[in-house]
RNA sequence: UCCCCGGUUGUGUAAUGGUAGCACGACAGACUCUGGAUCUGUUUGUGGGGGUUCGAAUCCUCCCUGGGGAACCA
């Protein structure tokens, strides 16, 4: 398995999947069949200030989703009108990232910062139509005036009803000269901004006025200096959607609140009238998904980067080892709702071994390596043995692997004095090596100074050859070994949540979150050996290791330097079965 | 306090006035050359009270409860 992009998804999929299998899906075939919509037509709107994180997959997913099932278009929009933090690199992430989960938006690259004279040109016809206005109210001012409450966490007492901006009533002619005053470079930053005249006595305090532009010298990424003042989200959203001729405007619960100002612009501005539907984010257990935080856990190198393999972002999910196609899975089958949920990571997992399961080839490896000899091996030889690549997928085909009389298991595969219920190696115990021969413990040794045992050493039976037992005797435990003359050594990463907390955020008052990130989060075993075979592996392969998990080799892994993450554990009932023991 | 939006098994999600279903988890078992995979079975739910109706998760009402908002961020 390689690192490719999805392919699109499955028509059997589609097919299982009713189109208005949502409260979204439904609408928009509500608009579809009344006939206020004759083409659907979407948008995903990252704003350029951070990488996209597994959340950000369900909001394009269902962008590229909904346009699909009604054979509309999605377009991608940078929503890039905050100078002050965006930047091209993550433009280029985020684009990767989406193409990586399959989604196609072709020629439709398109970028709110391109709308800004178009948009400076919609906010002149609002002026005159005399729904706007120049203020000369400081940010501390505004805010008083709009009633807002003074920020007293503990104790924010009853909203103060507004009161109207004594710049309120410039006539149109002021306004329009003041406005292109701003754009010329005339006033200083914030001390001007475009307020909608809407109503200051509303109960939903963003419809007070709200500022449309902003003055702000700072050079914008892609528009450089060319403009020192900006627009704001509630004014340049959704007439860039209209700009776009997006129908449907599918966004986080977060922005109900704003829907009436989205319809406000819309309607004065007299423009195509998008529609603005809002969904539930993802939120997953163990899981810390805002780009917010994640930019802290970069920028204080509490992890190695955007795409360490412990963050929640799609580069790093990539190098864990994640497919696109278990992400896609992940994402359809949590559904799309208006409630607030927290989905159990288990259920990621889940998807992901289901698709790992039948698709990534077997190998052996062995993280914690304890040598075992067998004692009746004909000196010298040296057997290739036939092993199966992937029991779900006889195409895999099979692949040959040394044996010899001398080599590795897993250290916890052999016990000196087994509890109930172990049946893996110990003094007396037989079992079948996978692939190999069935062989029974004869002895051991051990440092005598730490009580550690050093070798373990068995007996062979030559008629069990491949693993199969003529006599039909029940071996109960099977266990994964590598050849030692022949094993290639690699660096195995294990990964673990990078909170340990359910819900990372919760933490006592006056603790920081980053404190609590999990120390065990990343364990480094410098000493595994694999089976020969594995040194060919290139970054972005993707393995099972029998018995132990899948793995991916990491970008950092070279010829004669392998390094594999481990994406996930393979389920494990004997750990079950232990712990509920101890 | 005000405004907006929600509450269906442990978790997520269906049922749109007509048998509360599915998936994951958990538990039990079968099978197995991965204690993997697969298969079978079991368990638990409409936040509460009142109302409309032959019939309510669904409609009305009151209460309880959770989330969001009050940035010259998006």
């Amino acid at each position: 398995m390689s690192d490719k992009p999805a392919s699109p998804a499955s028509p059997e999929k589609n097919e299982n999947s009713n189109p208005a299998s949502d409260f979204i899906r439904e609408a928009v075939a509500a608009d579809l069949a009344s006939g206020k919509t004759k083409e659907v037509r979407t948008r995903f709107p990252p704003e350029p200030n951070g990488w996209l994180h597994i959340g950000h997959t369900k909001a394009f997913l269902i962008d590229f989703g909904v346009a699909a099932d009604f054979g509309g278009k999605c377009n991608l929009r940078f929503d890039d009108t905050n100078p002050e933090k965006e930047d091209m690199s993550y433009v280029e992430a985020i684009k990767r990232d989406i193409a990586w989960l399959g989604c196609d938006w072709e020629d439709r690259e398109f970028y709110a910062s391109d709308y800004y004279e178009r948009l400076y040109e919609l906010a002149v016809k609002l002026i005159r139509k005399g729904v706007a206005y120049v203020d000369d109210l400081s940010a501390e001012q505004m805010s008083e005036y709009r009633g807002t409450a003074v920020a007293d966490k503990s104790n924010i007492t009853v909203t103060p009803p507004g009161r109207n901006s004594p710049w309120r009533d410039r006539s149109v002619e002021e306004n329009l000269d003041l406005f292109a005053r701003m754009r010329a470079g005339e006033f200083p930053d914030g001390s001007k901004t475009l307020r909608a005249k809407i109503d200051m006595a509303h109960p939903n305090l963003l419809m007070r006025d709200p500022p449309m532009y902003r003055i702000r010298r700072e050079p914008h990424y892609r528009t450089g200096t060319t403009w020192c003042i900006y627009p704001m989200y509630d004014f340049q959203h959704p007439l860039s959607d209209a700009i776009e001729g997006v129908t449907h405007s599918l966004c986080s619960l977060e922005y109900e609140i704003h829907r009436p100002l989205y319809d406000w612009f819309i309607r004065e501005a007299e423009v195509f009238p998008s529609r603005q539907i809002e969904f539930a984010r993802l939120s997953i257990t163990h899981f810390v998904l805002s780009k917010r935080w994640l930019l802290r856990l970069v920028q204080e190198g509490r992890v190695a980067g955007w795409d360490d393999p412990r963050m929640p972002t799609l580069s790093g999910l990539r190098r864990r080892g994640y497919s696109p196609e278990a992400i896609r899975d992940f994402i359809s089958r949590i559904g799309v709702a208006k409630t607030d949920s927290m989905v159990d990571v288990q259920f990621l997992e889940h998807c992901l071994r289901e698709d790992l399961n039948k698709r990534a080839n077997r190998v052996m490896a062995v993280l914690r390596p304890l040598k075992l000899v067998v004692e009746n091996w004909p000196a010298g030889k040296v057997e290739q043995l036939e092993a199966v690549n992937n029991p779900e997928d006889p195409a895999a085909g099979t692949r040959k692997v040394p044996f010899s009389g001398t080599l590795y298991i897993e250290r916890d595969d052999f016990m000196e004095t087994p509890p109930p219920k172990y049946f893996r190696l110990f003094p007396g115990n037989s079992v079948r090596l996978r692939y190999g021969y069935i062989v029974t413990c004869t002895g051991f040794s051990k440092d005598p100074a730490s009580g550690e045992v050093t070798e373990v050493r068995c007996s062979y039976d030559p008629a069990t050859r491949g693993g199969d037992a003529p006599d039909n005797r029940k071996v109960k435990g099977t266990i994964h070994w590598v050849d030692a003359p022949s094993a290639v050594k690699l660096e195995a990463r294990l990964y673990d949540h990078l909170f340990e907390a359910e819900r990372p955020m919760d933490v006592p008052e006056g603790k920081d979150w980053v404190e609590t990130i999990n120390p065990k989060s990343l364990e480094t075993v410098a000493g595994a050996l694999g089976e020969p075979g594995l040194a060919a592996a290139k970054p972005g392969d993707r393995f099972q290791f029998e018995r132990l998990g899948y793995f991916c080799a990491d970008n950092d892994s070279a010829p004669g330097a392998l390094v594999f993450n481990r994406t996930v554990s393979l389920r494990d009932t004997w750990a079950k079965i232990e712990k509920k023991g101890g």
